[in-house]
DNA sequence: GTATATGCAAACCGTTTGCATGGCT
DNA sequence: AGCCATGCAAACGGTTTGCATATAC
């Protein structure tokens, strides 16, 4: 009974294993959350915390916080720094444009084809990229 | 001798009314620090705070909040969010791509006309762009 | 058995706020 | 005079951490 919960979600467990993360119940259960469907995801600790405990799922606010940042140095998930006041994690690892809703504070991705960049700013020497996050950011329009 | 702080700058107070905003002893000594020498500027709240005690201007914490809140709703100074844990201003309140280096968390310009987005993704129905956050993460590069 | 993950509560840090004082017009 | 800005300290919210317990391998 040690691996009840190893049975129910061989694709966590994989997703886990890719990362080099051993399956623990709380992380398969929070993998689950993120790619149990197969969708991108865009997730805050607060919002994947209480989906978890509403569903009566035993995770501590502390294990999802430290959970996503051990998915984060994995390379499993991406952090997305949109508003200062908290952070987002992608399940999309790929570089790829977002919307960003200021009014609901939803963070979705944009179609990546659509986004061309036609020349990018030389790198000053010594430097070399580590990501280019692009943010539109939306309102809705008035409609007076 | 009320005036005494006013005759001093009057570039800072020009763009102190171009918001809109009254010309206060803090306000001109913040944005003294700002735009005194016509450079782009991009602070912290800590940033501008910690230099303004180095030079014996009194200015608490909290004012400078305020005034870096007043600058931005009066379209003085843009908010720019690269960190999770803190907020940029940006004098120059242009559309415009920054660099971010990772590891010393600073922020620069990056030369807007060598960026060229020769298409953006289409805006969902019922939206408007309120602005496009470009930010090109660098990391030093490894010399090994 | 040993290293590592979890949970709780307390600490943390950047930011905001309430309220009394002081300054601008 | 009246309204608005300032300063202090306390509150706040998201995130991290220390430490004891539990779990994976």
């Amino acid at each position: 009974m040690a691996k009840n919960f190893l049975d129910v979600s061989p694709t966590a467990i994989q997703w886990l294993s890719k990362g080099g993360l051993r399956p623990t119940r709380q992380r398969v259960i929070i993998a689950e959350r993120l790619i149990g469907d197969g969708q991108n995801r865009h997730v805050t600790a607060e919002s994947l915390f209480s989906v978890s405990n509403k569903r009566g799922d035993k995770v501590s606010l502390a294990t999802v916080y430290n959970t996503l940042r051990a998915f984060c140095s994995a390379g499993l998930v991406r952090e997305i720094t949109v508003d200062g006041s908290k952070s987002y994690f992608d399940t999309n690892v790929s570089d790829h444009p977002h919307f960003y809703w200021e009014d609901s504070a939803d963070l979705v991705d944009a179609p990546s084809e659509e986004l061309k960049i036609a020349s990018l700013p030389e790198v000053p020497a010594g430097a070399e990229i580590s990501k280019v996050d692009v943010v539109i950011r939306l309102r809705r329009k008035s409609t007076d």
